[in-house]
DNA sequence: CGATTGACGTACG
DNA sequence: TCGTACGCCAATC
């Protein structure tokens, strides 16, 4: 179709795509998405993408995502520091001291979630 | 326009 | 096992 909207043909729409995806009470990570878009080298990407969420909507629940070991790394980026930890908290993630509690049981995997045959 | 930074991750020693 | 170096690519200084 002309004129189509080909926001997935950005690296930074598929993270956005791949961000809204994830289950409330999961988590992933940079990486994750990374490497189910096929640039696992990128992870930095990711984060840029994030950063760049607070201009994109839907609103991206980029609380949901954290680094690989479930550290908070981009808990500055919510307005308040404590914002991430409690939007987690709120949606049945344990966090402690800025990291996931028990982050592997929480872990969502868009490779292995949306994993197709 | 060139150098540095950044919400990361992997590789190597 | 731990610490350091590098890659990735866009945005900012």
């Amino acid at each position: 179709m002309a004129g189509s909207d080909n926001k997935l043909d950005s690296f930074f729409e598929q993270v956005y795509a791949v961000a809204r995806l994830i289950p409330k009470g999961r988590v992933t990570s940079y990486g994750a998405i990374a490497k189910y878009l096929g640039t696992a080298k990128s992870s930095r990407m990711v984060g840029w993408a994030m950063n760049n969420a607070h201009s994109v909507r839907p609103k991206i629940p980029a609380h949901r995502v954290v680094n690989r070991i479930g550290l908070l790394t981009g808990k500055h980026h919510f307005g308040s520091p404590d914002r991430m930890k409690e939007l987690l908290e709120k949606e049945g993630v344990k966090v402690k001291k800025d990291q996931v509690v028990n982050f592997k049981s929480h872990f969502w995997d868009p490779i292995l979630e949306l994993e197709l045959d």
